[in-house]
RNA sequence: GGGCCUGUAGCUCAGUUGGUUAGAGCACUGUGUUGAUAACGCAGGGGUCACAGGUUCGAGUCCUGUCAGGCCCA
């Protein structure tokens, strides 16, 4: 026989490398067919609870790296909290309406004018409920564990009924009213639009600076004084009603040469502008800022019913016009926000068609707003107040379908009054922990400063606004009847609404004062999709009885501060009074290799399927733990290569350690600590730290931590040290020996513990080593319980001691690498080493209960008094070392130098304990002998 | 322009309340093994801590500004 076959050589079939791309789907399909998800729920029923809310994504398009990392990133926590102790479900969720989807209809060749408002909304279901089909089975791709069946999803009747209830809830406490707001509006296609239907050309238009007359100067100004205005849209001068000056800008009052007016304007636009009005000389006759100014008034043009007021705001600049701004609130946002400051209506003089209206006065009415510069500048003409046109190319927005230009212009709109709550909602964001804590400050910023939320939408595809209009168009906003609207979407679908006719949609005999003849309208416009997606604390927490209110955990991306992490605040104060979750946390984005935003355009996106296809969804599931989550990640094909490295790392050293316990029984072999050699106690206590630590990681959600710790643990802790000298003891020693079977105590708990902390990170691998692992009877890796913290009783002196002789050997290494290069050894068992040790080192060593020789990889050592030492013995690291090559001869079994090889004459190249092993457990080798 | 955040070796990350020559893993180079072998061990090189000021006996760490990048607003 072979000296080999008298070896104890790891043994496995789990293959080296994973094949990840072909064997991850099988596996995963295994999971959903044995409805895993639901097996480990059940198996926790009688736990307490974790429920992590899942934030819909929308159900547009394909999925990308911020959707997986994502998904990947609530599906550890929530593996990780069904193997900790939780029942945790994972109900995901989509939002499907608004205006993506009705765009997807438009390209797909469909006219919404041309059909009913219900059909329209039957085809963007549809479309909708594909895209959430073709992302379900993207995100099962990625090997997440979720109630795939069961999903939430904004259109689902029981969530439209749960969100009108939530408007009615803030209805019913007068937090909804009506008001108006300029909107994008195309004249050319009779409605608003989103930014996103806006394309931008750039124009040729018409600019005018104008005077308007100082009315009461408040003591400031005299009436003989003018404010220089300049708009670049003249028909909205007939909604004149403030000028906006910058209130940390300088304005000058000038007395132009030839003039006895004085004129007010910006000292950074003097020079260039004077010249425009023929303005050669002038004189200066005081300056001051814009806010010295404020709430000053001046006469409109022409309409001497109107006064327009002078307001201060920041958006006035100096790159071009006066510094000063004619403001008309019903037609800018700008306008509008400066102008609801300071309690300024949104006047409109153009009707949805583009023509100015009566409002507009005698001389516009009827008009086309584009055709009314002459009448404009001819008015102005008339006042005395006309100073200059000037024609400018500017970017203009047009209407992307028609491709004429739109314009600004407030219609009315409903708002939930934020104001009203406010500080409820900031009160609530104390009782929130926030990952990274300063999630807190932004959202708090954001909620402090923004103004009411209009949540109505003159759009088709979303939840209608359960309002009512009496005969008088007083609208009836009454939280009794959207609550028996919501009844009826609830058994019939918000469609009903647009299939029936306002009575139908009422209570039965309702009646109002204000519609005498008992007739009614209903509102045509919809929700903003926010409330959608806001709501589902209601439509999924509140509604299915496994779930609680307030979740556990919101966990998005950081722009939801802006979105869902505010839309769901704001309504659940609203309604209930609290904030919807106890716990946030927010991601980074993900951006190229170089730091830059990914983009189809610059060609630098990863595609997270892809990867799955090349490389396993485990490597991109292993990135995603590999970096600091809280910020921005980067993420390349190198990046990612270098993960995978990682990843075969992870996987040859659970590949190492399931070798060799192959035949070890957890049950009869186990070896308790107490009982087990000095390092492998010692490796024990390392490995419980570990355990400890990684757990407390997972608890923190600090993801990246875990990942560093893992990588130190495999490499260092285990793959340089543990598994290296563990060689010469499980392929050498006997095989049921206490030295093997103490090791593979160690191996196997270690083996155990790896894989289940693993678990969450990277399920397919750990499943996969599961099936090599006979002693563990549950179906699968995931029915099974994360590690536990052992008590080891005071472990400090051991650690203090091993972790000592760690220093010393380094020194040794050093020592030892220095003699390969000068070609005395080459591998470290042609070494004999002579160590010169203090007492305290030699009582060290010997405090380690273990084989130092072993520890140190060498043939021969020898602990001697350190004062012995000659000058010639070098130190390295402060340890005196000689290194010499080994005597005796070398085994052929253990390939270590002896020097009482063939002390057994039946074994004449074997040493004495080597001999002793063959003889008891080799017995054949006495009649077949050696090759 | 505003709110929030980031910038430490080629890469991904650590660097406690400011305190000696700035750490880890990977990658790289050299080398040893060939019984973890499309593996494994050992050793080594590599950083003016984005830049510029300031506070301090002392700053990667605190302050100010600049540059670069990201999210959200305007």
């Amino acid at each position: 026989m072979k000296y080999k076959d008298t070896l104890n050589l790891g043994k496995t079939d789990f293959p080296m490398r994973g094949s990840l791309p072909k064997t991850e789907p099988v596996r995963q399909q295994k999971w959903y067919d044995t409805n895993l998800y639901q097996q480990r729920l059940t198996q926790n029923e009688n736990k307490p609870h974790f429920n992590l809310h899942d934030g819909p994504p929308y159900a547009n398009g394909n999925i990308h790296l911020g959707h997986a990392l994502n998904k990947i990133s609530k599906d550890i926590i929530v593996r990780y909290k069904n193997m900790a102790g939780f029942y945790a479900p994972y109900v995901p969720g989509w939002d499907t309406h608004g205006l993506p989807i009705e765009q997807q209809l438009t390209k797909a060749g469909y006219d919404r004018k041309s059909m009913r408002k219900a059909d329209w909304r039957n085809l963007a279901k549809d479309f909708a409920l594909e895209q959430v089909d073709k992302q379900r089975n993207d995100f099962k791709r990625l090997g997440i564990m979720a109630d795939w069946q069961n999903p939430y999803i904004t259109l689902l009747p029981e969530f439209e009924a749960a969100q009108v209830r939530v408007f009615g809830e803030m209805a019913g406490k007068g937090y909804i009213f009506k008001g108006s707001k300029p909107v994008y509006w195309s004249w050319s296609s009779e409605s608003a639009l989103a930014e996103a239907e806006i394309e931008y050309h750039d124009i040729d238009s018409v600019s005018l600076y104008y005077a308007n007359q100082v009315k009461d100067g408040k003591g400031v100004l005299d009436n003989d004084t003018y404010f220089v205005v300049w708009t670049t849209t003249p028909f909205t001068v007939t909604a004149s009603r403030g000028i906006t000056l910058g209130p940390d800008m300088t304005y000058a009052v000038i007395q132009p040469e030839g003039e006895t007016r004085n004129f007010v304007i910006a000292t950074g636009r003097l020079e260039a502008i004077a010249p425009l009005f023929g303005w050669e000389n002038y004189k200066i006759l005081a300056t001051y800022q814009g806010q010295e100014l404020d709430r000053i008034t001046a006469y409109h043009p022409w309409d001497s019913e109107t006064e327009e007021l002078v307001m201060n705001a920041d958006h006035v600049t100096l790159d071009s016009g006066t510094g000063l701004v004619h403001t008309a609130p019903g037609f800018g946002e700008d306008d509008f926000n400066v102008g609801m400051k300071y309690g300024l209506e949104a006047f409109v003089t153009v009707d949805e068609k583009g023509y100015m209206t009566k409002n507009a006065g005698p001389d516009f009415e009827g008009k086309f707003y584009d055709d009314v510069v002459g009448v404009v500048i001819n008015k102005l003409k008339d006042a005395q107040l006309f100073l200059a046109k000037e024609k400018i190319t500017h970017s203009y927005p047009f209407d992307w379908r028609t491709k004429k230009p739109i314009i600004w212009r407030a219609v009315p709109q409903w708002f939930a009054s934020v104001e009203k709550f406010r500080q409820n909602i900031l009160n609530e964001l104390d009782h929130v922990t926030f990952y990274p804590e300063w999630g807190k400050k932004r959202l708090y910023n954001m909620i402090r400063d923004r103004g009411d939320w209009v949540i109505s939408r003159q759009r088709v595809w979303g939840v209608p606004l359960p309002i009512f209009y009496a005969e008088d168009q007083t609208p009836i906003v009454d939280q009794e009847i959207i609550n028996h609207v919501a009844d009826l979407f609830e058994a019939h679908g918000s469609n009903y609404w647009f299939e029936h006719e306002a009575k139908d949609l009422l209570p039965d005999g309702y009646t109002n004062e204000h519609s005498p003849n008992g007739q009614f309208t209903k509102e045509e416009d919809i929700m903003d999709v926010w409330f959608d997606s806001g709501s589902s604390w209601a439509g999924v927490m509140n509604t299915r009885d496994h779930l609680d209110y307030p979740a556990d955990l919101y966990l998005e991306g950081s722009d939801q501060y802006r979105g869902w992490f505010n839309s769901s605040l704001i309504t659940s104060v609203a309604a209930t009074g609290h904030a919807p979750y106890k716990n946030v946390l927010s991601q980074g984005f993900t951006l190229d290799g170089k730091g830059n935003k990914m983009s189809k355009s610059l060609g630098n996106t990863i595609s997270p399927l892809d990867v799955a296809d090349k490389m396993g969804i485990e490597i991109l599931r292993l990135w995603t733990i590999s970096v600091d989550t809280s910020q921005d990640m980067p993420v390349s094909n190198e990046i990612l290569k270098q993960v995978s490295e990682s990843y075969r790392k992870l996987r040859n050293t659970l590949r190492f350690l399931m070798a060799n316990t192959t035949d070890y029984n957890v049950i009869t072999d186990a070896v308790p600590f107490a009982d087990r050699a000095g390092h492998d106690q010692y490796f024990s206590v390392l490995l419980n730290n570990f355990i400890k630590d990684i757990r407390q990681s997972y608890d923190n959600y600090q993801f990246n931590d875990i990942f560093k710790r893992v990588i130190n643990f495999v490499n260092v802790d285990l793959s340089a040290f543990y598994l290296d000298i563990a060689k010469d003891v499980v392929y050498v020693e006997a095989p049921t020996g206490h030295a093997r079977r103490s090791m593979q105590t160690v191996f196997y708990e270690t083996l155990l513990a790896l894989t289940k902390l693993l678990l969450p990170i990277l399920p397919h691998t750990a499943e996969e080593v599961w099936e090599y692992l006979p002693n563990e009877t549950l179906d699968f890796a995931y029915l099974s319980e994360m590690p536990e913290v052992q008590d080891l009783g005071n472990v400090t002196h051991l650690l203090e001691n091993w972790s000592t002789f760690m220093s010393l050997r380094d020194a040794v290494n050093k020592a030892l690498e220095e003699a390969r290069g000068v070609e005395l050894i080459g591998k470290n068992a042609e070494a004999a080493l002579t160590l010169y040790v203090t007492s305290e080192q030699k009582a060290l060593l010997q405090n380690l209960n273990a084989d130092v020789r072993l520890l140190l990889m060498v043939s021969q050592l020898y602990i001697v008094d350190a004062n012995t030492a000659t000058a010639d013995v070098k130190s390295y690291d402060g340890v005196l070392i000689d290194v010499k090559h080994a005597v005796g001869g070398v085994s052929p079994r253990d390939r270590m130098f002896h020097e009482d090889l063939g002390a057994d004459e039946a074994f004449p190249e074997l040493s004495q304990h080597e001999a002793d092993i063959v003889r008891e457990f080799y017995p054949e080798a006495l009649t077949e002998g050696f090759e």
